[in-house]
DNA sequence: AAAATAGTGTCTATGAGACACTATAGT
DNA sequence: ACTATAGTGTCTCATAGACACTATTTT
């Protein structure tokens, strides 16, 4: 199949002197621009519980409210340098698990403004989130499967822990997206140490889902699935039978 | 389980006094703000192939190169309405499915300055999608499955269409996204008219997963999905055996 | 009648769930 | 020895792929 691209470089295009001298006049700031801030929802499961790191707001609006680590993105770095930056800066977290997952922009959702939020969600595992420095909750999921609503915090007294802005909105989006995830990408192993037991993999998924999975299967298919490799150790000073140890290998090409 | 509200009104919270002193004084310019765009992805399957609806550039940048609808967000509008308004003033679109996609952010990405887009892409019948007042052109996919990739796209000529910007990137991803959804979502129907042979859903799903799937195994499949519904009426005008006519129709609660 | 596709019935392979059984640690 | 969990083997059931067969239209 005979393919040609067609020369554009004389007819003004990327790069051309034509360009320059347009660009050289043009001005961007003729609309009106939103703010553009990023939020990153961090979540690992400790005791078979999801949870995750927040702050209480220090300044209206929403004060004394639980928020998401997040702010604004400067001009200089991409949003995921920013959610990266965020991190490091708020919570002390680096080379985390990081995706973008959805962007929130509904005019009313900032009273200081027309913020318009690209919401991130990181992935760390329990060691790594307790060393944080971050409030931590459990979140309470009033749906089942990937339904998807709103997701709020439990505070340790068992009241709810009402979050600021649309973050209940953002952390609900978050959790629908992880459990949609789980069952068809290896995303479970970033929930976890480099070094783990199956059941303790199968505590992961279930937390995750909110609903127990059959064991015998559950460990067919991790085991057929190639990313996962037997290290030979066991675990130790348990009140059972030690539990092989395993290690997460990213699967060469299929 | 008991739950407690803390009062907030009182400690300053949202619609408080202190909120709105606070608000009164807030300086949200005080940030630099890049501008936000929206782009949207016109699918559709024509003759057993992807086509995306494409405008040529008449300015700078990538003058003369094709481009996706887009434009900038007003501050009094969603993100959602921002891409139904665009895909109505541009296209010519209503009513169309529509979901974010992806929001892309690189410094570079637009040399008139920093623009971050929140990319959607919106899928459409064949007949609504020659009626839009875009250019279409079919989209060339070098990877298979969800692999992921740039996508560009073929003009009538065989040539090879250059794209704007990142929109080959933007278009990849929204392939990626498509396939990814078409097995356990009911989205293949937002590509056919109202009534469909199973067939015609067939060739839908081939034509974006770019490979044969398993006539047997896709019928029953779909039968048994729940999300069809036989009419009783049959396609007309076919030198073969007149296939049945079905309805998509939204399954009942779970 | 021939050609082409629609649609049905059945066999087989595969993977999940269920369950029984053995293995190995601490107490 | 007892208990709790790890880990294996096997049976059943549901679903996908394969294939044979019948049905219905135009030419």
């Amino acid at each position: 199949m005979a393919t040609k691209k067609t020369p554009e470089k004389s007819q003004g295009g990327r790069g051309s002197d034509a360009e320059r001298a347009f660009l050289a006049d043009y001005r961007l700031d003729a609309y009106d621009r939103p703010s553009v801030a990023v939020d990153v929802v961090v979540l690992t499961v400790l005791e078979g519980h999801l949870l995750c790191g927040l702050y209480e707001r220090t300044e209206h609006p929403d004060l004394g409210r639980l928020a998401l680590p997040g702010g604004f993105m400067r001009l200089d770095e991409s949003l995921d340098e920013a959610a990266r930056r965020l991190l490091r800066e708020k919570a002390g977290l680096t080379d985390v698990f990081l995706e973008q997952l959805f962007t929130f922009g509904e005019p009313g959702r900032d009273p200081r403004g027309r913020i318009v939020t690209v919401a991130y969600f990181a992935l760390v595992d329990k060691e790594r989130f307790l060393q944080a420095t971050m409030l931590r909750r459990r979140l309470s999921i009033p749906w089942p499967g990937e339904t998807g609503g709103e997701v709020d915090v439990v505070n340790d007294d068992g009241s709810t822990g009402a979050l600021a802005f649309d973050h209940a909105s953002i952390l609900g989006t978050a959790v629908k997206r992880l459990r949609g995830k789980l069952d068809y990408t290896p995303v479970g192993f970033q929930l976890l140490p480099a070094e783990f037991t199956l059941r303790e993999l199968q505590d992961i998924h279930e937390a995750v889902r909110g609903e127990d999975v059959n064991k015998d299967s559950f460990r067919r298919r991790m085991l057929a699935s190639g990313h996962l490799e037997a290290t030979g150790n066991h675990e130790r000073n348990v009140t059972w039978r030690p539990a092989e140890l395993y290690r997460f290998i990213r699967r060469s090409a299929v």
